[in-house]
DNA sequence: TGGAAGTCGTTCAGATTTGAACATCACCTT
DNA sequence: AAGGTGATGTTCAAATCTGAACGACTTCCA
């Protein structure tokens, strides 16, 4: 279990961490960062709310609580999808993209600086293939 | 970053997991389950307030709550620090404890199902080492 | 011995999350 | 083609977290 409370322990850490240096750069909260993170990757800059939802491990109601946050700040719009009158699309608007283009790399440099740039080759090989199977395994069972 | 990436959705999926389970089995969040772990752990099943924040990697006033809310289950209680009558003290109630030993097993068992037992013993060595040194090193920089 | 400066835990308001309930719409069977 | 089943996103109240402000107490140095 000693593994288990590092890990614990070094997961919170790292969230405040993160937390703070994001919302001192760009007035930005650590969820709002990860869904313009996703949607800048996503063809279109666009995805559907629950993907997204899933993607960002939120759930529904805390997304769409963010996504009218990011909307009033303009970094987001939501759209009708096409296919499906129910769904609905968040796209990143080009504000989005300069204020995730703006922010990233200090973001990035933090998640480096404090946890990749740490470990052992070895370490990171073996935590990032044990990450992925583990991800899989929770995805899977819903 | 896609090791990032990994952690980060292992470690909200986990945490979603776990504060299932733990809700369904004995109506506990998981930050009042660390609570009581780190406290049946402690000497004399007793903690300072601050020290017992930093342990559970939680902000003082979110202890408060939870503490209180621990106080009102009844498996928690708290009294004035001998030493310094600014302290106050996190005792472990007879209660708590039971809850906490047939709670235990349960949690235990998520974590290793979910986690633990998925990876070999090569990355579960690499990962708990690794931990050990970022947990210190996010700890030293506070 | 007197503070000045720091620590301790709490409080408060505001922000965020949760889970259930809901209305809307898609899909599938008959 | 109609109805049942399931999915989608939102809403709401309640629970929780955050960060700053606060009063109470310690500690340390002059």
């Amino acid at each position: 279990m000693a593994a288990w409370r590092a890990f614990l322990s070094t997961s919170h850490l790292l969230e405040r961490r993160i937390e703070e240096q994001l919302k001192a750069s760009a007035g930005l909260t650590h969820p709002q960062y990860e869904i313009l993170a996703r949607l800048a990757e996503a063809p279109g800059r666009q995805m559907r709310m629950t993907e997204l939802a899933k993607g960002v491990v939120a759930s529904k109601s805390a997304l769409t609580y963010q996504i009218t946050q990011l909307e009033k700040a303009g970094l987001v719009e939501r759209a009708t999808c096409p296919s499906d009158d129910r769904g609905v699309l968040a796209v990143l608007t080009e504000a989005g993209a300069r204020c995730l283009a703006r922010v990233a790399p200090g973001h990035v440099e933090v998640v480096r600086a404090y946890l990749i740039d740490r470990l052992t080759r070895e370490e990171l090989h073996a935590m990032t293939s044990a990450m992925l199977r583990t991800e899989q395994a929770l995805r899977a069972t819903a």
